[in-house]
DNA sequence: TTGAAAGCGCTAACAG
DNA sequence: CTGTTAGCGCTTTCAA
């Protein structure tokens, strides 16, 4: 029907359709990004117009003269992680619902290179969502004055940020932990430069003291499977019985290495991981851990980032309460996921 | 030191370079992009203003005139599953080392979605990585006429392609069973729009012919470890005792499901899975697979590309031999990484 | 409500 | 080798 005379092997352009409609480039502009400056018949006829002609905006040129890319950059220090799996996941569901592209940036751990992403990307994108940054908390509100951003599990001041509540997992993980009649609770750490690291720990300090636990610290590990064999000799040779690690990664490493020692799991050692990420479910034995609402944060951050950006669609993406933006910082709730890594405590034995 | 003057609001631009050094902005552009085609001084001093003002080049502007974007899009089908991640992995890791940048696009396993995107995105990537199209062959190709492409586990004639040799894998996996006393196989089939699944079956049906050894096929399964539980008693239903999964998560849920019946992996039924995703190697039994280099498809898919947008740093980025670019079609090598789920065959036992 | 005109930041002829 | 001149496709004053 009309492929004949479409296919041609330029884009169209508002120039075509401006043609084609017999008025201004510069009304068609209006027709499509802001139709109600726009008589409502002509509107219609534009409209149409597009829609015949196959006219795709060049969001390149949008760019250039609005400033608007409708485009925002997600930075993770480590797409390896699958903990980033589920953030991008969310981050990329609700900006493709709202037509907004993303731009994945891993930044490899590297403060450089997410310093170089950051300022390389404020031509590209409108906004910014920052995960396990590495940079400091000065740098980043620094930053944030220049580019709308968002933060996930950090919080300098005056970024807005999605917290994930790990240390309201961090008590109930302790909680569960005393209730199977352990008194004895070994951290192992995940890396120093972690924010969320320290705040576990801290977290998992409060909570033992009021619980009357004892608490040990090892680490720091890396956050990668391959870290928890020597978590795990650690924590076997610090005499430990039940150890709450920094991530699944780590604790699912620390299974596979004390199966090979013939330490079982829960019999002689519980362990607990945090963040639930695929996999934590069918490791052997399957990982109690503290599931984390990871891809709602992507979710709730882009949304965050929308909002201030003044581009929320508004029917489908609601906000936390009528107020106008969510709060500037939310804190997703997180629960305890038992399964079969944790396990009463080993009556009177205690390796020397 | 030069903090003072530097934090100007406004973005520096080839602009602020040509009155900071008395030239035209056209020979900064020069200066910039294509330095053999100024004066080494007049170079020399022109890089040194724009490092000096921290000039970023505005991509959008730059693609404005040049219609190159330096970004390229990877489409996935299902952002979920850890197949891409491996992929995107891969791909990120080769842009970022060119100074690209890498747009992520989740299909969500429709066609729509796909052509929608593939439509959008021309004006905003220079190429576009394709993986587990759901578009016809036909399509495929057509769009890849406008378009640089690579498309990654398809073969669409006349597009260049990337190929994770799964079949050569099954033969492996057949022959493996065989060793072990198997003589049935049973095929535990993905999507049937899923073109890696007819590959796959097709080099099952061939390989047991020629090594004498029954197959049998369900399905079709979804790709999700969800789907493994059905999976897996169709397959006990079948009287299998040795089963090819079409993918890792397919087999890793069957596993679970296996176990909660009381089938012993391996002693009563040997499983295969297929990829070696993040997860194979630590489920309950470690999975025996075929090992992708998944990643590394992601690195060359991006590398063809580049060399057909000519823009290959050369210095790095070796291709496969001394022509000019890459073959149209490379097909990467999978070999069989043998864990605890594949056993000796069960003697002279089978249920009813 | 619409059109004309200017210009976003950059590149690409074309002269000089 | 370098400067001048046009735009890329779009948005956005400013008039009409």
């Amino acid at each position: 029907m009309s492929s004949a005379d479409t296919d041609a092997t330029r884009r169209v352009t508002i120039r075509d359709i401006a043609d084609a409609t017999g008025v201004a480039p510069s009304t068609v502009s209006r027709a499509l990004s802001l139709p109600d400056r726009v008589n409502r018949a002509t509107q219609q006829r534009i409209q149409d117009a597009a829609r015949e002609l196959g006219y795709v905006p060049n969001q390149q040129a949008r760019a250039l003269t609005s400033g608007r890319t409708r485009a925002v950059a997600v930075l993770v220090s480590d797409i390896t992680n699958p903990f980033y799996f589920d953030v991008i996941r969310g981050t990329q569901h609700q900006l493709s619902a709202a037509g907004w592209t993303q731009l994945l940036v891993d930044t490899e751990e590297s403060a450089d290179a997410e310093t170089a992403a950051l300022g390389a990307i404020a031509t590209k994108a409108d906004g910014v969502v920052l995960t396990a940054s590495r940079l400091s908390d000065a740098q980043i509100a620094r930053f944030a004055e220049r580019t709308p951003l968002v933060v996930v599990n950090r919080r300098p001041p005056g970024v807005p940020s999605v917290l994930i509540d790990t240390p309201g997992g961090v008590e109930q993980a302790v909680q569960h932990l005393v209730s199977l009649g352990h008194r004895d609770v070994l951290y192992v750490a995940g890396p120093d430069s972690s924010w969320s690291n320290e705040r576990r720990w801290r977290a998992l300090v409060r909570v033992a003291k009021r619980l009357g636990v004892r608490v040990a610290r090892i680490g720091p590990h890396a956050p990668f499977v391959d870290s928890g064999a020597a978590a795990a000799d650690a924590a076997v040779h610090a005499g430990a019985t039940a150890c709450i690690a920094f991530n699944d990664l780590i604790a699912i490493g620390m299974l596979a290495r004390l199966r090979e020692r013939g330490v079982r799991v829960p019999e002689d050692m519980s362990v607990v991981g945090c963040d639930d990420i695929f996999g934590a479910d069918f490791c052997n034995p399957p990982l109690t851990t503290m599931t984390s609402p990871i891809e709602r944060a992507g979710r709730v951050a882009i949304r965050m980032l929308l909002g201030r950006l003044g581009a929320l669609p508004g029917d489908e993406l609601p906000t936390d309460g009528p107020g106008d933006h969510p709060a500037e910082a939310v804190a997703l709730p997180t629960h305890l996921t038992v399964r079969e890594s944790t396990g009463p405590a080993p009556t009177a034995r205690r390796p020397s």
